[in-house]
DNA sequence: TTGTAAATGAGAATCATTTGCAATAACGCG
DNA sequence: CGCGTTATTGCAAATGATTCTCATTTACAA
């Protein structure tokens, strides 16, 4: 009865859609990148300007905790989010322009899974991210320690 | 002239060596856990007790620039701090109680090293941790998902 | 249509961390 | 050893991100 997935996906787990879930869903599929709190709530309020932010947080923890959204500390500073993919991959943030590349690890995906088998851990969340300098920003000398 | 490796090497980088520096230090390297600023303020203030909490934070930050020490955001919570060793190790937070496994992942370093060579990036900083359940609280039947 | 529990908006509250500034102290130099 | 310069400290206030409180609104099952 509902076109996309996510709003179905809360729907079904009992949660009453509304329309500023909707919208922040919206914006969170339609966008590539990976928006923190604050830029949600901007784009957001495009739609929907009434919103509050502390809404869009009450919805991403929502949609965090049913695990449709994934949160990143890409940096250091504060969290960014994206909807979970099929194929799990993982952030580079380059430290002198913000760039952030994505890329996936075969190899750490069965690192983690030897270890969590050798030490009977049940792996719910990983966090791996890069942090330094990308090509053209080691080239452009701008070496700023 | 300094028996502390990482005093000399605070001194060798021009650094001032004060008591609360000093103290810092030694609260860090004689401890086996992962402190966080308010466990390191409280340990350091027994021996230096007019030390003040944003000494604490000020201190690891040169330490943390200097690579002498690394931040961990364990949980999700807040920052917790180890100084660094040879062998770079990551960590497993149990959600149950709070038990912090260390383990290494040769494999995960090696994967860095490859995308890094192949995309051209100059990585400084790796954060890769997991969290989930330990064996103990698995069995415990504390399913508390 | 209606009742009720969930969700929202607005702003206050919290928590970790940072900063401004005057007082203090390290340490290179004479 | 005694000084002066300048980094460092302590304190308290500021900040930034996120969470909470509570009165009001709204989704949705009946």
């Amino acid at each position: 009865m509902e076109a996309n997935p996510l709003i179905a996906a809360l729907q079904a787990s009992g949660h009453r859609i509304t329309r500023q879930r909707r919208v922040v869903l919206e914006v969170l599929e339609g966008s590539q990148e990976h928006l923190d709190a604050e830029a949600l709530y901007q784009k957001a309020r495009q739609r929907s300007p009434r919103i509050s932010l502390a809404t869009v947080y009450r919805t991403v923890a929502v949609l965090k905790q049913m695990g449709l959204v994934a949160e990143y500390s890409l940096g250091e500073e504060h969290g960014h989010f994206e909807t979970v993919t099929e194929a799990p991959h993982y952030h580079f943030t380059c430290l002198g322009c913000g760039q952030v590349v994505e890329f996936d690890a075969p190899q750490v995906v069965l690192a983690i899974q030897e270890l969590a088998e050798r030490e009977g851990l049940e792996v719910r969340a990983v966090q791996f991210s890069l942090t330094g300098y990308c090509v053209q920003c080691r080239a452009g000398g701008r070496d700023d320690r």
